[in-house]
RNA sequence: GCCGAGAUGGCCCAGCCCGGUAAGGCGCGAGCCUGGAAAGCUCGUGGCGAUUUCGCCUCGGGAGUUCGAAUCUCCCUCUCGGCGCCA
């Protein structure tokens, strides 16, 4: 959520950042219409109760008698109108309310100007790819012949898009977790194990409600939601509070598992690149205002780190306007390289949300103890999404013979086993 | 699921029965005092708008009664305690 006097002070820089996020440019009209009425009726009730209470308080030294009742009926009529103003700015403020939540986040000047994907920018490469000099196979057909990953029973148990890890694959999935988790820990962040259900306020909080609702899990019956991305929970956790300077900078990571409905998409549906429940080891930070651009190269940085550990190739997307999504001001994608696919994989995604999420979810510090609290920064980044990883580490480290080398970071993990299949 | 008690400014807490300007404490800040500090004393310390010393809003959320609601009525949420059920 924007900071309002933004939208009335700019609005043609507001209608600017939503045509360069291919958002239409109707719902600033709407806002700018249903505000100026919202304030001047709220101007009208202002001077109304002014004088209500004026009045109130002069009522209560009368005594009894006709004066009295006069001045009684004469506010029973300011009541009525200050109710049917009320009502008014109530239909008013659901207009502006909805609006403010759908005005995505202002993108910072770094950030490039793009129609979509194709016009993000490479800013760093690093490894080699692989070349085979037998014929590689893609990580499905390896999952299956060693017998790791058991698509069948996942959609027995629980439909297409689900699958069941078994074996060396369950432990390899439970081994990056570890390695991921002990990491951050070493970078700083505090371990969480936070719920796998939100609740709409917190969706909401992050951004994922209104505009993602459709790619959620949703109970209707306890009208909760089953966790998109470790950031619900995570940024959600600090909701309403108001911290010190010194409680700056908060880390926190979890391991949780994500759901994602994935409605109307039909690439990638081989394989477990694209399912609806994936693990994810998430990276959440709260910071001081002035160190966010910077804190985002850290967490970048954090989430590389894992990256080279395991040995893959990779390499860093800036995203441009119009393929950032809603709640972020900039944003780095990592994409780990496949090789049997021959594709570059997202497995982190790295943002940076300014105040955004930390207005819709009142999160908030103190910069000294007589000064008045503003608004944190959020940022958040995979540290990484587990099937992408386990794809790209099938692909880079298989062997001829059919076998998978493990990753040396991952041996402790396994028991200090060194391959997969034999 | 049932019964009971609660929710008041950054924190703690009074006011509610009996409707009429939200009291006090802590913390924090400014000033006085002091050789310096502590203590003490004075003032300030929620949000929005207007910008001279002004106004409006704010007591978990919503609806209602009333000239007027923190206070009365109804509905809801959350917290704590007890009982029940339970891995």
């Amino acid at each position: 959520m924007l900071d309002v006097n933004i939208i009335r002070s700019e609005p043609d820089m507001i209608r600017a950042m939503l045509l360069s996020r291919n958002k239409d440019t109707a719902i600033l009209d709407r806002f700018l219409e249903a505000d100026s009425e919202w304030r001047s009726l709220t101007n009208e009730n202002n001077e109304l109760r002014k004088i209500r209470n004026e009045v109130s308080a002069k009522i209560a030294k009368m005594q009894k008698g006709a004066d009295k009742e006069e001045k009684i009926d004469e506010m029973r009529e300011i009541g009525d109108k200050i109710k049917s103003n009320d009502a008014r700015m109530s239909e008013l403020e659901d207009v502006r309310n909805e609006c403010m939540l759908n005005i995505p986040n202002i993108p910072h000047g770094s950030v490039p100007l793009g129609k979509d994907s194709s016009e993000n920018v490479v800013v760093y490469e690093y490894g080699e790819k692989r070349k085979f000099d037998f014929k590689p196979k893609e990580h499905w057909e390896i999952g299956e012949d060693l017998d790791i990953i058991d698509f069948e029973r996942g959609t027995k148990v629980a439909g297409s898009g689900f699958y069941c890890l078994k074996g060396d694959g369950a432990r390899l999935e439970r081994a990056l977790i570890n390695y991921f988790l002990d990491v951050h820990r070493k970078q700083g962040y505090t371990e969480v194990f936070p719920p796998v259900v939100v609740n709409r306020a917190a969706v909401t909080g992050t951004g994922q409600y209104p505009n993602l609702k459709d790619d959620m899990y949703y109970m209707e019956k306890d009208d909760l939601y089953l966790n998109p991305t470790a950031e619900v929970p995570l940024t959600n956790m600090l909701q309403d509070e108001i911290l010190t300077k010194e409680d700056l900078p908060i880390l926190f990571t979890a391991y949780l598992p994500s759901f994602r409905r994935e409605v109307g998409k039909h690439a990638d549906t081989r394989g477990i690149i694209r399912v609806h429940e994936f693990n994810k080891v998430e990276m959440v930070r709260f910071v001081l205002p002035e160190t966010s651009y910077d804190v985002l190269e850290e967490l970048r940085g954090n989430a590389e780190e894992l990256i080279r550990g395991l040995g893959l190739p990779y390499r860093v997307l800036l995203l441009c306007t119009g393929d950032m999504s809603f709640s972020c001001s900039k944003c780095y994608d990592l994409e780990i390289f496949a090789p049997a696919k021959g594709a570059w994989l997202e497995a982190s995604s790295c943002s940076n949300f300014t105040d955004f999420q930390a207005r819709r979810t009142r999160i908030k510090y103190r910069p000294e103890p007589h000064l008045k609290s503003e608004f944190v920064h959020t940022l958040n980044g995979s540290g990484l999404a587990l099937p992408r990883t386990m794809v790209a580490i099938l692909e880079n480290y298989q062997n001829e013979d059919g076998t998978v080398t493990i990753p040396e970071v991952l041996r402790p993990y396994m028991g200090g086993q060194e391959t997969i299949g034999n």
